[in-house]
RNA sequence: GGUUGCGUAGCUCAAUUGGAUAGAGCAUCUGACUACGAAUCAGAAGGUUUAAGGUUCGACUCCUUACGUGACCA
């Protein structure tokens, strides 16, 4: 693999220029070309060479014309001039001696560059070629794991999981889309005392209850047990307490408590029953897994499962232990001290011999790239575990293992309720089924009574609501940065105005619509539109954003960030619903500017086709 | 107690990574469907960016302190 994977984290930065475009970059080739015109201005004007790197420019703010804004405050010393002086002089001679630039204005420190409409439809005209899934880039790792999702199989996914989910899916289709070779992974967590728990209380109470004969998912089937072990439990501690045992001792000693962890043993020794009960509920959570991963829109290349990877893990320690990176206590236990890493000593192994979270971690890690070879390795996990992700890149460090460095962790936000946090003890997580079918309860709801559905048969009217539900709840958790906490406001989550999922498929719908009817009347998207002059505003600005895409999705890919797709995608449609009450498509007189109307609109569907797509969300050609 | 994140319009979020008069949506108010879809568009109002200092041509952004709030480590 030709890239060094110790460059890679935490955000590789693309290196400029590169020798070969694979996709027609339209704003970022106006740009260079600019840069370079505006490197020999600088060169012709004052005699001075600037570096390139200092040639920064920026989108030119809506109040003032132009397209391109070069800040001129970083030049004075240098050339020894005012900024408003090498403002004009540099536009001046850069309206005299290049092609690409029509006008100039200079606002104090500003140089705004009006931007020739001819270059603009000469780059449409290069966007529109482009064949659709091109990759936007040639750099970055090239070979990626994204791990995501990654239940525990005692209870059903939540509102947690879904921003989870939704951001994994999201990622790994953005660094796919530069290039990048993708596998997504799921690490099922499907060993432990939480799983126990779910099993001793069915052993206990189940009475032979299936999905089947309780109707009920299989993962919602483990959930219930799971409360009612919770539920006994605390009840258990609460009586010992009540005879005076200390709480701390009641918690560790409650009969159920005792039998988990008897069971836990029972299990990691291969006993029989234990493993048989295991294998059938876990059966069951997988069936009820799969339901939600594909209503939900999600899918994955390979799965792990901790009980496959804690012995592996458990390996990594030995091989610690012999390389004297590690060292053991007197009561067995294994640890790793880390503070010159700034971090603490850190648990590996208990002295019983049982793992904790980060022995599996160093196993399944190791898995990894024993099956991928990966030049990176993406962790979609909340930021609470931020402190356990240090650990287990410090560990692997210690242990001198390559793939250290090539680990990122996408930690990401938790979403709070307008109540507060999620907590399940108190019963206010909000399950990710139930929420699922709320949202697309209220997008049939709205499609109903907006009633420009007829025609559409039922079944695709059930595919229509399922795509406007999920399309709303997916924006809504994919718009914020990820980095950041968040609200859900459920009663938010499914409107559908303003900044929302399908504001953005509404407009792709009447696209579509605009498309259907210019086949109709036989216009043409092929005219030459060298032919035309000059473009009206509404226009310019929309070619502009389209070609906006590929660099957007770098950045996207760059940051971790579908949040930066979204917003693109909002300012294509935004754009465009503009551009459609400015300009009557059908009426215009001339007839190569409705060819290239219809061309514009075609090129704006696909634009936000593919920008939705990226973040898992479907586009409707009516709604 | 230690480490660390966050604080922007009434609410939810942006701000091209140090650039112009801090932008969107929701909510509120006003206007636009007898020519392509009003889930739309145009406009109004809404801000001492938690506070105080510092760095410089220039700070929401970087530094220091305080306050508020979340997470993690025992």
């Amino acid at each position: 693999m030709a890239y060094p994977i110790v460059s890679l984290h935490p955000a590789w930065e693309p290196a400029r220029p590169v020798a070969f475009q694979p996709f027609a970059f339209l704003v970022q080739q106006l740009e260079q070309t600019l840069k370079a015109a505006l490197g020999a201005a600088i060169q012709q004007v004052f005699g001075t060479e600037v570096p390139a790197a200092q040639l920064a420019l920026q989108p030119t703010r809506k109040e003032f014309a132009g397209q391109f804004t070069l800040v001129t405050f970083p030049f004075t010393k240098t050339l020894g001039k005012g900024p408003e002086q090498i403002g004009q002089a540099v536009g001046e001679w850069l309206v005299a001696n290049s092609p690409l630039v029509a006008g100039y204005n200079v606002v104090k420190g500003f140089l705004n560059l009006e931007i020739a409409d001819a270059e603009w439809l000469k780059a449409f005209e290069q966007l529109r070629q482009q064949p659709a899934g091109t990759p936007v880039t040639t750099e970055g790792p090239r070979n990626v794991v994204v791990e995501y999702s990654s239940p525990n199989t005692n209870k059903p996914l939540h509102l947690g999981h879904l921003r989870n989910n939704f951001l994994g899916y999201s990622v790994a289709e953005i660094l796919q889309a530069t290039g990048a070779t993708v596998t997504k992974a799921n690490l099922v967590n499907d060993r432990g005392i939480h799983i126990c728990k779910s099993m001793l209380a069915y052993q206990q109470y189940g009475q032979g209850e299936t999905p089947q004969s309780a109707g009920i998912k299989g993962d919602h089937l483990a959930g219930k047990y799971y409360v009612l072990f919770e539920k006994h439990y605390r009840e258990q501690v609460r009586q010992l307490e009540a005879e005076g045992v200390l709480p701390d001792v009641a918690k560790r000693q409650a009969p159920l408590m005792l039998e988990a962890q008897d069971m836990l043993r029972a299990w990691e020794a291969g006993d029989e029953q234990v493993v048989s009960l295991w294998k059938q509920m876990n059966g069951w959570v997988y069936e009820g897994f799969d339901a939600t991963y594909q209503n939900i829109g999600v899918d994955f290349n390979k799965y792990y499962y901790e009980s496959g990877t804690y012995l592996l893990g458990k390996e990594r320690v030995e091989e610690g232990l012999q390389k004297g990176v590690f060292f053991r206590k007197e009561d067995g236990s294994v640890w790793v001290d880390l503070k010159e890493e700034g971090l603490d000593e850190k648990l590996l192994l208990r002295a019983d011999g049982t793992s904790v979270y980060i022995t599996q971690d160093l196993g399944t890690a190791e898995l990894k790239y024993q099956d991928f070879g990966y030049d990176l390795s993406v962790y979609v996990i909340a930021d609470e575990q931020n402190y356990h992700m240090q650990v287990l890149r410090a560990v692997l460090q210690k242990l001198g293992k390559p793939y250290a460095d090539a680990i990122y962790h996408l930690s990401y936000g938790m979403v709070d309720l307008p109540s507060g946090k999620m907590k399940s003890r108190e019963g206010t997580v909000v399950d990710a089924d139930e929420l699922v079918r709320e949202v697309v309860e209220a997008a049939q709801a709205a499609t109903l009574e907006k009633g420009k559905t007829e025609g559409l048969t039922e079944q695709e009217l059930q595919q229509l609501y399922h795509m406007l539900g999920l399309g709303a709840l997916k924006y809504y958790l994919l718009k914020v940065d990820p980095k950041k906490r968040m609200l859900f406001n459920p009663e938010e989550s499914v409107k559908l105005e303003g900044d929302t999922g399908p504001f953005i498929q509404y407009s792709h719908a009447r696209i579509a619509t605009i498309l259907r009817k210019a086949a109709e009347m036989g216009i043409s998207q092929e005219a030459d539109l060298s032919t035309l002059t000059e473009l009206p505003a509404a226009a310019r600005e929309m070619v502009q954003e389209l070609g906006r895409y590929a660099s957007v999705v770098q950045e996207a890919a760059r940051t971790f960030s579908p949040a930066v797709v979204a917003q693109y995608a909002y300012d294509v449609a935004r754009a465009y619903n503009r551009f459609y009450t400015d300009i009557k498509i059908f009426t215009e007189p001339n007839e190569t500017s409705r060819s290239f109307y219809v061309a514009l609109s075609a090129q704006t569907g696909r634009t936000i086709k593919a920008s939705m797509g990226l973040l898992g969300i479907q586009v409707p050609e009516r709604m």
